[in-house]
DNA sequence: GCGGACTGCTTACCT
DNA sequence: ACAGGTAAGCAGTCCGCG
């Protein structure tokens, strides 16, 4: 079978080329139409528009006015010249990208299996699917309208995907350790070796001979070294390797490896031509197959937070790899060049490993995911894998519009007809009031259940009708149709697509695929796909609401995002009143969630029907903490299961920028706090974290840390250094140190630095001034002891204040003492 | 000229 | 280019004092 993959213009045929995936031959091939025309609507008839080829009069339904429109559907020559459309008035649709409509209008299913009939290419239909597809529609009471939605989702969430067969690509250039970073463009140093490792079981190492360097021993993860005496050829096998690939996964390929294999490769006289490379702005593709770089899907902040519970916290290589599958980077001490042979396959291999590791483990799970995002979005497996949610929702919510044949609106109509907002946000510069984060009743509680709301803004999003067509609609008698506390009104009369399709997918999750994800009875396979759909979704379906309120988004609605937020306080807010009411113990509650503490069972079975009733949301106990420990902050907790699991929220023990040395004792006293059941054994636990504490305290004291690593605060740097105007913060100034010194600083860089101090001049005397220095540089005399005490006492005081311990006291006290007698 | 109070910036977290 | 709400620490500024 054939999986459409991607979809471009092709300007040489000025048309469509789709590259299939071929699940036998596992290889691409290519599928060409040069017969569509892209075309941009209009209101008026227009003449004299240069490279239009015919008009026709259409019917389309206008969603913001909700009416039929009578308009001029304009085909254009090429879609370069439909750019030149976009400035006239009263026009629609012409921003959308050539390729794209094409998939709108054809229904192109990507990702999706095709087979070849004759010169076309059609939909390959699976019985099995269709039968699950069968028995899931029956789950819900629909219209036949919605019904086809959730039919369509189903089957982009139910069809099988192969086995894609793929291999990492990665490079090493020559380099002499003075820290300068190869620049593509200019490709000035040799490339020496590049690593291919294929989920086929090949790994192939290509290595330039270099003067004096010492054949050693070959690697036994390696089945094949190839040695090359001219770099021109190690590139032209390189392009041959990539041409024989169908899909080819890198790690920064975009930025780095394959431009500085095209730019390299020009100046080395190989012909354009023969460089299966095309670079374009910040993206890499390939002629003959695809590219896929990681660290573009990694970096997707909903993926991140919600696919992979931020279990990697920098987008390295490193970071994810030893997050994700337990495998990071070879440490090198030395430059490149001064590698032997097998050092410097052994590392090139160990990063093409890791990168290829990234899509199959856990049954192939990234692969997977970034083929189930593919499908939902409906964008080319290259688009798909480097865009984030807002491009992704834009993109199906569009498709649905051609599907209904309902005219596109252009942002400047949906702002100039929905409004702003009407609420206040709480923090400055925001554009609208956002959640409820209830007051926590700091103290350790036993025996605490957490109750939340399923997908509650999506739920609302559907239940409320909420759309940037239904929001303030045009009709009269729609406007009493409020609720909540803002003046917003929703249509009572046309039902929004982002309720249909929005709604669907959550109902499809909820009902569906959240208990098949854990149902050990199908076949493991299934189960896995299951997994990865539920995964797919959750992914979107967490983001679907803040795109409504991102000014980029092209359906951007202020008042659908606000009255979303609106509604859930609302929701959330009753539902606490009610839980008063019924004389349960609300102890805190964030967003969607309230903590009842040790809570009479019938009370809570009252709540929870009350709740759904009134609201129509699975409500539920999500978790149940044996006991519960609020510092009193908002979003800074710590709850301990039944299993003895303890979850963290907010607490900056957690957080990466805290200090090893610091972190390891948070790690050791949550371990001591996991076995706590009753008062008694918390007693011991506080006087287990006091002594743990004493000891931190008193190696910082008395300066007897092993490695300065172990006292450096983790920092991420989000921009370039010049960047910051405003003021210039540690970590910056860090960044500048070592910037100065030729390190490669860039932005989104990790920096780690040290508290320190130095003596100034004042007048006689000389005056202590805290500073900071990059690990790298600080010495153990520098080290400002007073700064880590101060943070030590500040992170363990969230947990200990709730517990009644006193840091001064009942820690610092013990380990005063203790040093006095020592003495 | 000094130092505390205050604001704003930045990062990392929560839902 | 999803959203807003919160904690924490630091940079820089304001302001009263004298």
């Amino acid at each position: 079978m054939l999986y459409v993959l991607s979809a471009t213009y092709d300007a040489t045929i000025n048309g469509l080329a789709l590259k299939l995936y071929n699940d036998e031959t596992e290889k691409i091939e290519e599928w060409i139409d040069g017969k569509y025309r892209a075309y941009f609507l209009s209101k008026d008839e227009l003449t004299g528009i240069k490279g239009m080829i015919k008009s026709e009069q259409i019917i389309k339904y206008d969603a913001l006015h909700d009416k039929n429109v009578s308009l001029w559907k304009n085909y254009m020559e090429n879609p370069a010249l439909i750019k030149t459309t976009q400035e006239i008035p009263d026009t629609w649709e012409n921003h959308i990208k050539f390729f794209l409509g094409y998939i709108y209008d054809n229904n192109i299913k990507m990702g999706m299996p095709y087979v070849r009939q004759g010169a076309e290419i059609v939909f390959k239909e699976n019985e099995e699917a269709k039968k699950r597809i069968f028995e899931i529609l029956g789950k819900f009471k629909l219209t036949e309208e919605d019904k086809e939605i959730y039919r369509i989702w189903a089957e982009l969430l139910e069809y099988p995907a192969p086995d894609f067969k793929r291999a990492s690509l990665d490079i090493e250039v020559w380099n002499d350790g003075k820290n300068k970073i190869p620049v593509p463009q200019q490709a000035l140093n040799p490339v020496i070796a590049v690593c291919f490792v294929s989920n086929r079981g090949e790994k192939v190492a290509l290595l330039l001979i270099q003067e004096g360097k010492v054949f050693d021993e070959i690697p036994d993860n390696i089945d094949r070294i190839e040695f090359f005496t001219s770099e021109k050829t190690l590139l032209e096998r390189t392009c041959q390797l990539i041409n024989e690939c169908p899909l080819i996964l890198t790690f920064n390929g975009d930025e780095f490896d394959l431009p500085y294999l095209f730019f390299r490769g020009l100046r080395l006289g190989i012909d354009e031509e023969k460089i299966p490379i095309e670079v374009r702005n910040n993206v890499a593709m390939l002629t003959n197959s695809i590219h896929i770089d990681l660290h573009k899907f990694f970096f997707i902040k909903a993926m991140k937070t919600y696919a992979f519970a931020n279990k990697y916290k920098d987008v390295s290589l490193n970071d994810v790899g030893k997050a994700l599958i337990n495998k990071g980077k070879i440490e090198l001490n030395k430059p490149f060049n001064d590698l032997t042979y097998y050092e410097l396959s052994n590392y090139c291999m160990r990063d093409g490993e890791i990168t290829l590791e990234l899509t199959t483990y856990d049954n192939d799970l990234v692969m997977n995911l970034i083929i189930m995002v593919q499908r939902i979005s409906r964008l080319p497996i290259e688009n798909a894998s480097r865009k984030n949610v807002g491009s992704w929702i834009k993109n199906f919510m569009t498709f649905e519009h051609r599907r209904r044949n309902y005219l596109i609106p252009s942002p400047a109509e949906i702002k100039s007809m929905k409004g702003g907002t009407v609420s206040s946000a709480l923090i400055k510069g925001k554009k609208y009031k956002g959640a409820i984060v209830f007051e926590p009743k700091g103290g350790v509680h036993f025996m605490v259940l957490v109750l939340d709301f399923a997908s509650l803004y999506p739920s609302i999003i559907k239940n409320y009708n909420i759309g940037y067509a239904t929001v303030n609609c045009p009709h009269e008698e729609c406007k009493s149709n409020k609720v909540g506390e803002l003046s917003h009104w929703m249509c009572t009369k046309v039902k929004s697509m982002e309720s249909v399709l929005i709604g669907s997918l959550k109902d499809l999750r909820v009902s569906w695929y959240k208990k098949k994800a854990k149902d050990k009875e199908l076949p493991k396979a299934l189960m896995n796909w299951y997994k990865v759909a539920e995964q797919s979704v959750k992914v979107i379906m967490n983001a679907s609401y803040g795109v409504f309120g991102d000014e980029n988004f092209v359906f951007y609605c202020p008042p659908s995002a606000e009255e979303v937020a609106a509604i859930a306080r609302f929701i959330t807010g009753s539902t606490a009143n009610k839980a008063i009411e019924l004389g349960l113990e609300v102890i805190y509650g964030d967003t969607d969630s309230i903590f009842i503490k040790n809570p009479d069972s019938e009370k809570l079975k009252l709540l929870i029907q009350w709740t759904q009733e009134k609201f129509g949301i699975e409500f539920e106990v999500d978790k149940r903490y044996r006991y519960a420990c609020l510092s009193g902050r908002k979003k800074n907790y710590f709850g301990v299961k039944e299993d003895g699991d303890v979850d963290v929220k907010g607490l900056t023990g957690k957080k990466k920028q805290t200090p090893p040395i610091i972190k390891r004792a948070f790690e050791k006293s949550k371990e001591i706090l996991s076995a706590v059941h009753n008062e008694e054994e918390m007693e011991k636990a506080k006087k287990g974290i006091a002594t743990l504490l004493r000891t931190v305290y008193l190696t910082l004291k008395r300066r007897e840390w092993t490695d300065i690593k172990d006292l450096e605060f983790n920092v991420t740097m989000s921009k370039e250094v010049d960047e910051y105007e405003k003021n210039v913060p540690q970590h910056v100034r860090a960044a500048k140190m070592l910037a100065e010194r030729g390190y490669p600083i860039g932005a989104n860089t990790n920096i780690s630095f040290i508290k320190t101090f130095r003596y100034e001049k004042d007048g006689k005397n000389m005056k202590k001034i805290d500073d900071i220095k990059p690990v790298e540089l600080a010495k153990k005399e520098e080290v400002n002891v007073e700064k880590y005490l101060k943070y030590l006492k500040s992170t363990f005081e969230q947990i200990l204040d709730p517990m009644e311990v006193n840091f001064d006291e009942e820690v610092l006290g013990i380990a005063i003492l203790d040093s006095w007698i020592q003495k």
